[in-house]
DNA sequence: CAGCGGCGTCAAGGTGCCGTCAAGATCTCT
DNA sequence: AGAGATCTTGACGGCACCTTGACGCCGCTG
């Protein structure tokens, strides 16, 4: 199912998109300000966002930069000003279409269908982790350090994309021994002791001075950007 | 240089347009009918089209039919018509904007930068993978080692195709089988063991040492450029 | 201050995976 | 139908990886 992000302060016309969208099979997420909105899409994910330029909190151009920080997301950008200028600064803020008020709900649609299909030629991006000290290609499984392979084995792959798929996140030992040694281990924590040992080596800069790997004790590991 | 191709039928607009592009250090192409511009479009592979929907010869939307059929460039229709029911047909025919008459030049340049930017986000379709010890043309089916024809076993070729379609990426073991000899023979690794080996007899300088076709133990392989 | 539990490190042993070879089975093309 | 190429399968040595035990350090707690 195709993901849909509503950015909107007016609910009416939230809503409407939103029963509009949903009537023809779309997944729709509605937030009502900037804030909202950059939360919101970096939780959900959404393979477009549809956005109102008039929002009470942020910019929209701010929301658009916000956006395009991490994500390649098809953004359409909606807004009552027939300005060029407001036009030309949204599409080169990142967004992929503007559409002024008021605009026919069928050329809404027709307009969000090319970007999804635009959209679904380039391919998914690589889903990378950068840190200060390395860099993770989940899709490849590959981590670089200085622009060097670090080698790691099967276990410290699996391990370290664990964490790396929850940048920031906690995980407790249990919910990482689970997901790598099964179920069985889950009291096992002497693997995570030596394995986030291995991968210290591997990749902190100061293997006893951790800054990416970070330990929780008593609960789990952390992985820092 | 980015190369644009100019449909129009009025002379006056094209030679407008097409000053305010060369102006910004586009390739200009002009066509005034929808004959010329699907031969110009053969010719001279736009990175984008702009596209004047009243032709004289051609409708508009036959032309957008006409490109998508062989090219994924971008394509902005102009139209003198508000008719949502025109904006609607054009753009599900696969264009990628549409901008109504009259408009400024700001905002089509903007929008043009918008389409292109998506655009170079798709990769260009790369039939050759070329590595320092061979080259791949996987539209030709072929692999050459200093010039000269390898001859591959088709299990060989299928194996290698795979590895070359996403070069860099690590291919678990699961997936190659799954793919090359079919989801019931995903625990043969013997077979990859085996066909690697022969692979790497036949492309790598020193098969002993593989640079290119790269063992991940217990994960995969990876073909590196 | 002493005891304790959690954490990090190291090293050794065993085992499972990988590369290689070769022979038999099967397929393909003439 | 036959020859040659290709695929499958088994065996085996070597090595990398996983597991496991031991030990020291640190911080917390009684």
């Amino acid at each position: 199912m195709t993901r849909v992000l509503i950015v909107d302060d007016d609910p009416g016309l939230a809503r409407a998109l939103a029963i509009n969208l949903r009537a023809r099979k779309y997944d729709v997420d509605v937030a009502g300000s900037g804030a909202d909105a950059l939360k919101l899409a970096a939780r959900t994910q959404p393979d477009a966002v549809i956005l109102d330029l008039g929002l009470p909190d942020i910019d929209g151009t701010e929301v658009v930069a916000g956006l395009r920080g991490w994500t390649t997301t098809p953004i359409l950008v909606l807004s009552a000003r027939q300005d060029q200028a407001d036009k030309v600064a949204a599409l080169d803020a990142g967004a992929d279409d503007y559409i002024t008020k008021p605009f026919g709900m069928d050329e809404l649609l027709a307009r969000l269908r090319a970007a999804l299909r635009r959209a679904a030629r380039s391919p998914v991006e690589a889903p990378l982790v950068v840190t200060a000290s390395f860099t993770i290609d989940l899709a490849a499984k590959r981590v670089t350090r200085d622009g060097k392979d670090i080698r790691l084995t099967p276990t410290e792959w699996h391990l370290l994309e664990l964490l790396a798929r929850s940048p920031g996140r906690l995980l407790t030992q249990r919910e990482l021994l689970r997901e790598v040694w099964g179920p069985a281990a889950e009291r096992e924590s002497q693997y995570l002791r030596v394995y986030i040992g291995t991968l210290r080596r591997k990749l902190e800069p100061a293997p006893s001075a951790p800054r990416h790997l970070i330990t929780e004790p008593g609960m789990g590991y952390r992985l820092e950007r």
